[in-house]
DNA sequence: ACCTGTTATCTTAGCATTGAGACATTGATG
DNA sequence: CATCAATGTCTCAATGCTAAGATAACAGGT
């Protein structure tokens, strides 16, 4: 199969070819977006279960791990808007599930926490949840799990780090 | 709302301990995540320099390197609903950079394809689009980025083959 | 021809999420 | 103090997206 020389294709069937030299890291995006789909999927359909949207569930397994928390540090361990966070917030509060808390040395601040309904909640729900991660990612062994760990906590930081893309050389 | 009667006290430590059996997986997914969203975002604001969510653009990119498909597969290759197609593909006619097509044979079957408008846009940005995806992915080696692609091709497809996670042992 | 089930798209309603701005508080600077 | 920028949360309108149902066309069997 080799590259034709060059012809200005009539509106029919005009595949634009890949250049080689970007082939992989296109490639690498594609397979990245559909592992995340795919995990995200399950994911979604285990906290549906009960109620949840992944973004509550998120809010929920933070608090769950690390207690109490100000909502912008929240905000930014699971990557949502600071309206996001009110509306999630709001939203757990209404189920008895997650309380607001003042912060004694900033007014303007506000700690979530959950409450003892939200912490009995996640004891019940949350080994499920990672038993089915757990199911959901077996075709990789331990071993190779972390190593795509490491390999995917790189990339992560050298894109978060990476310049803008508009000021390019 | 204010009930502070008897919270817990304002010293409270993480209430759930992770399960050391469940620690990689948990790990995984959450570098899995943050990995996709920091090459999303990057993705993200270089398409909307040119006034494109990353739908949309997803659709441009399906046709763009394999010609006019029907909606259905571009449905199963960029992983939307079925009603989101149509309101994709109504936006970028509208745009004049994709037109409907009927099938020969199946007279419900619709083909979407790029317009000569929309090639040429194509070629215009879709090389930046690359160079973009490129520099925000090299943290890893090209070696690095053929080990990942692997990896992740394994977990998606391990993922998507796995029973749901309601019908658990 | 006539059902029955399946496939492909479109329609509609609803929702979670974002983004921009408002408001209050804090801390630094003069 | 007074001012001004920075910070933390909340409000609100806009929007992209999905899920479910509606519509139409195909395919197979009887």
């Amino acid at each position: 199969m080799m590259a034709d020389s060059d012809s200005p294709p009539p509106t029919d069937e005009p595949p634009g070819q890949v250049n080689p030299e970007f082939a992989d890291v296109l490639k690498l995006f594609t397979v990245l977006s559909r592992a995340h789909a795919s995990l995200m999927q399950k994911s979604k359909e285990d906290v549906a279960r009960h109620g949840l949207t992944p973004a509550e569930f998120a809010v929920l397994e933070v608090l769950y791990h690390r207690g109490p928390l100000l909502q912008g540090d929240i905000q930014s361990r699971i990557l949502a808007s600071s309206g996001g966070i009110t509306y999630l917030v709001d939203r757990l509060a209404e189920r008895g599930l997650v309380e607001r808390r003042e912060s004694p040395e900033d007014r303007r601040a506000r700690y979530a926490a959950l409450t003892a309904q939200g912490i009995a909640f996640m004891d019940r729900i949350f080994p499920e949840h990672a038993r089915c991660l757990a199911r959901s990612s077996a075709a990789l062994s331990p071993g190779e799990q972390r190593q795509a760990i490491e390999l995917l906590k790189a990339l992560g930081k050298g894109a978060r780090d990476a310049p803008p893309c508009s000021d390019a050389p």
